[in-house]
DNA sequence: TTAAATGCAAATTATTTGCAGAAGC
DNA sequence: GCTTCTGCAAATAATTTGCATTTAA
């Protein structure tokens, strides 16, 4: 986990006046110490692995506090259940593309999406706040090999 | 409801030895009389006024049928239940909007996006399938005039 | 000390499903 | 008549919450 990161979430904390406990610091450790999307049930699997007394209720109510300090984005896949993000904290503005056949997410940035969400927002009336792209795709490789290289090795499947 | 639609739907039903009953009649007529988004619920309640007898159940088992036509779109917008959005038969590209102030969804269109999302898809080798934009915005009348006029006439807040 | 945080278990809520009866073709 | 549909009520499953206890500050 990047110092850089662990700084933020603490001020942020302290701004709150949150108290630091050992659930609260292993389930931080866990979010941020990967670069996978995770649902609340992987992420309490992982902090429990810092500290065994992690309940799957304080990883609930610490998940809204780490989507409040904006180190954490929230992400609907259309699926009944939600999963966490922890890559906007170096790519602030990145996209994902979902991929129909191994169900792996594929995350982009492009700046001329940027640039004409901005632009439409703004062309439309409105501040844009949070803007999210959803792509859901089929593999040209598996078409034509069979197999699927977007796959990622470590698969939580 | 456009005449269009209504023989496209059944055409659907059709070609898949769907049967035609009183329920899915009136479940139809109420998801394709109207061009505002609604949930599982709101759609219960309309298709009751054409036919007191619907059931909740019949609605959840219909909506899928409705979706895999093509006529309806399934949308998740984060929030604990899902809207279902008719509008994509007129303008099978279009875009959200969702007013961070009074909640409201604006819908647009934008060909530039839709060559990008196309030109990205390809680029990371995928052949993309549903694509779908999501901006999250505040209302700049609103900071300055106090109102909203993007609030719609007919609300279902 | 004292307010905040926790674990547990029960509650909540949109959606799904099993089943027996009703209805389309 | 046979199969599909339906309504009902119970089941499901992610998330939330009440409460008594523990713990940070």
């Amino acid at each position: 986990m990047d110092p850089a990161v662990r700084e933020k979430i603490y001020a942020f904390l302290d701004a709150r006046r949150l108290r630091r406990t050992a659930q609260r610091d292993a389930i931080i450790e866990a979010a941020f110490s990967t670069t996978e999307h995770f649902t609340a049930e992987a992420l309490l699997a992982q902090s429990r692995r810092n500290e065994p007394s992690v309940s799957r209720a304080t990883v609930y109510r610490t998940l809204p506090l780490l989507v409040a300090s904006g180190l954490l984005r929230e992400m609907d896949f259309g699926q009944d259940f939600k999963y966490y993000d922890p890559n906007f904290i170096d790519k602030p503005h990145h996209n994902h593309l979902i991929c129909l056949d191994c169900n792996k997410i594929v995350e982009f940035e492009d700046e001329h999406m940027e640039v004409l969400e901005n632009c439409i927002s703004h062309r439309l009336g409105f501040s844009p706040a949070v803007k999210s792209v959803r792509i859901e795709a089929s593999c040209d490789e598996l078409k034509i090999l069979g197999i699927c290289r977007k796959r990622k090795p470590r698969d939580a499947d």
